[in-house]
DNA sequence: GGATAATTCAAACAAACGTTTGAAACAGGC
DNA sequence: GCCTGTTTCAAACGTTTGTTTGAATTATCC
């Protein structure tokens, strides 16, 4: 039951990080949570951006390392590459983690706030997390949808990360746009999403028109 | 050129929250940028998470009066409603007050940026102002998908929002996870959107198979 | 032009912030 | 036992924060 002390530092961050915001967070608050001294955090991690730093750290490198590992093996499998078995090797090991416990749940919703709210150093951090990630699977739905222009392929998959970004950070906090709503089952939520993107993926590519005068 | 005082506030809050966001910016950061004195911030709005609520109400009223009345005019013109018309009528009207200038192309990133940042407060402001929006054209939509249950409905227009909030924040500030490119035309990246989002919505149901055992 | 209201201003307020310090408590090796 | 290195702790540091105050300035109306 007793942990480490960074290791309950990391967890009451992750937690109050996800729960308010990063500048929101003062580091008094985060060591009462974790039972610790105030100093603690600058002992074990010399700074509060190190430690945000650190609560990403902590479980992104195997989140992405997953992802590739599924994208891989699936590539070598043999079978057939379809888009939906892209996307879920993309999206499941994260939709995993969430429903792992609160913990992934919080740290979920931690990354999908993070696309947006980060500080530069911590977006910098975090390109270089995604970029070989992001590259890699850009190059296999290339292949897959031959029809469409690298820089379609690109769009499309921003609005993907978006659309997964956006579900992780309002679910399970109070929802903005909509009455609150129970998460129900993962599984099927990671059908929904699978199913609504690849449609997405799939659409024709845009016709560019001969440049009109606008 | 000289504007009203608390016209300058907000031009400068609304710059400066989308830049650094809403806890990272400091009312004298404001003042300073807006020509004006500390104490104005709170002679003319109070404090400073009323300022942030009337940067807000400045342009997000009129956004989603105009989102309805296109989604009516489409409705009682008496021509075909289609998906794509109806995504248009929600998402041009703020992508074009993007490509109108500057201080657009800032409310929209905040726009994005609110979506997930957002304190409680401002979050329930946010959601009284977008609820009857959003309940209008989930309505609209049911009507044309009607193979889709409500719930499927709801979570695909979360998706939409998602995709159109991320790409809202994520442009023209330097990009997240992928090299920069430039926003190109904007009525290409609204065609793009479209086409995504649409196909995503016209896909068929997840048919749901009896209950298995996990 | 003098009275009245609206606005601006410099200065100060208490509170909260991230960070630093130096001594105390604890650990394991010999 | 003592010694060495690691970890914890209470206290304080100097800034910065949002907010308040009361007088000075400007605008408005009769």
């Amino acid at each position: 039951m007793e942990e480490d002390t960074s290791q309950r530092l990391l967890d009451a961050a992750e937690a109050l990080f996800a729960e308010q915001g990063f500048a929101e967070t003062s580091l008094r608050a985060i060591t009462t949570q974790a039972k610790a001294n105030l100093a603690a955090v600058h002992y074990h991690f010399g700074s509060k951006d190190e430690l945000l730093r650190a609560v990403f750290a902590r479980r992104l490198k195997a989140l992405n390392a997953e992802r590739l590992a599924r994208l891989m093996a699936l590539e070598t499998g043999g079978g057939l590459v379809t888009v939906e078995a892209v996307l879920a090797a993309f999206i499941e090991p994260s939709l995993r983690l969430r429903r792992a416990g609160v913990q992934g749940e919080r740290f979920t919703r931690l990354l999908g706030l993070a696309q947006v709210e980060a500080s530069k150093a911590l977006r910098d951090f975090l390109r270089d997390q995604y970029t070989p990630v992001v590259e890699r699977f850009q190059r296999t739905l290339s292949r897959l949808l031959p029809e469409l222009p690298p820089e379609e392929i690109h769009w499309r998959l921003c609005f993907t990360v978006g659309a997964l970004s956006f579900t992780y950070a309002g679910v399970p906090s109070p929802r903005l746009l909509f009455a609150n709503r129970e998460f129900g089952s993962g599984l099927w939520l990671q059908r929904q999403l699978i199913r609504f993107l690849a449609a997405g993926l799939r659409a024709p590519p845009v016709e560019e028109k001969a440049e009109e005068v606008p």
